[in-house]
DNA sequence: CCGTTCGTGTCACTCGGTGTCAAGACGCTA
DNA sequence: TAGCGTCTTGACACCGAGTGACACGAACGG
């Protein structure tokens, strides 16, 4: 079985709307995922080489990089999606949703559902949060999604992003709830609960969000 | 390398407020943040060696990373102080402010600081925020302050950071708002003034980080 | 049947980073 | 002034991440 990406099963459909080519590439994706997880997690990022990972896959090295950008990637991989959603999210909330609320559940959906999906999506979110490599990582990702908020917030508030601050700060807010979340959740070892947390966490935040002159 | 001729003058006389082992050392660390600087900005960071950087200063490879744990530590090292400086000025302010007012403060301090310092600093936050490997580093280096500014909120508010949210969230905040300011410094080539940018900034976060329920 | 394209493995290479060791500079003491 | 322990350094070997070049084989189209 192929690892589940936690968003949304891929449609199987009777035609192949994919090529040959292309499901033999994400098979070898998965297989690289699922070598590399196996091994990073129970043997620690450092103690794991590409080659093993490869290997692991029935892949050389080459073919490895060819696939991932980085030793980490593989990993931080696994998050990505997660920023993207975010963003998404945000688009889809209807514009006459306050910014707190509009963010709060753009933030929780990915969270939530990184929540649901349990024991792989924790041990990558701890593999990350207490493997400094791949925290730099992961920080580097989330200062990409921190643009892309930004940029979605000034759009739907109607507002310059180059000459105002608050779409910045505010898009910044919301991923500093995201990341507070995921390191109680990690902590938790995945018992807490974060649509509570992201509730409690926006709940602090929504007078800034949402005061009138900002 | 050049060594100062003067040294050899004080034998017994004057007692050595630093060792001369010491002074050493820190000639080694300037020299080296020297060549890394000129190399550095003026070719882009992949497009210099360590090998390179170590020659510019006249020492060998292996003592580049005697001194400096990374390539991009020579770097980054500029802003850590920094980073030591907000907490240190958030010890510093009266129990009785408000905390946006600590915080705006203890941001924007070192960011004065680092506004005054002119050139150098400039092209440092420059390369670091448009270098990938650097802009990362970067990043963690602010975890590692996030944590300690959470844990002297914590302290200062006597909240228990374990079970409280805010103390995080806020420290997030802040530093929302540092890197904000720094962004625009940066993009402004200088011509921005950080404290008049951080005290915007903290205006849009006020309402949260002095919210009576928070 | 042939030519093209694509994915792959192999090889060689660069560079960041580390362990080891011998040589030199310095401070201290006799 | 000689001797000794400490600290720093450079030289060297080594590992692992990441890349470029190239040749090989499988799939595809004519």
């Amino acid at each position: 079985m192929t690892y589940a990406p936690w968003r949304y099963h891929r449609r199987v459909t009777s035609r192949p709307a994919v090529s040959l080519a292309e499901r033999k590439r994400q098979l070898v994706v998965d297989e690289l995922t699922e070598a590399a997880f196996g091994l990073l997690t129970t043997q620690g990022f450092d103690a794991v080489t590409v080659d093993e990972i490869a290997a692991g896959a029935g892949v050389s090295k080459r073919t490895f990089f060819r696939y991932f950008a980085s030793k980490e990637d593989v990993i931080v991989r696994f998050l990505a999606e997660l920023g993207a959603g975010i963003r998404a999210e945000l688009a889809a909330r209807p514009a006459s949703e306050p910014p707190s609320a509009a963010l709060r559940h753009a933030v929780s959906v990915p969270l939530a559902a990184c929540g649901e999906h349990g024991d792989r999506a924790l041990r990558a979110v701890q593999l990350i949060l207490r493997t400094p490599a791949l925290h730099a990582r992961f920080l580097e990702r989330q200062a990409e999604w921190h643009e892309g908020l930004t940029a979605e917030l000034a759009y739907r508030l109607d507002r310059d992003p180059a000459a105002d601050l608050y779409p910045r700060l505010a898009a910044g807010m919301a991923l500093t709830a995201f990341g507070t979340v995921l390191e109680r959740w990690s902590d938790s070892d995945g018992a807490a609960d974060p649509t509570a947390l992201t509730a409690r966490a926006f709940a602090v935040l929504a007078p800034a969000l949402d005061a009138p002159a900002a």
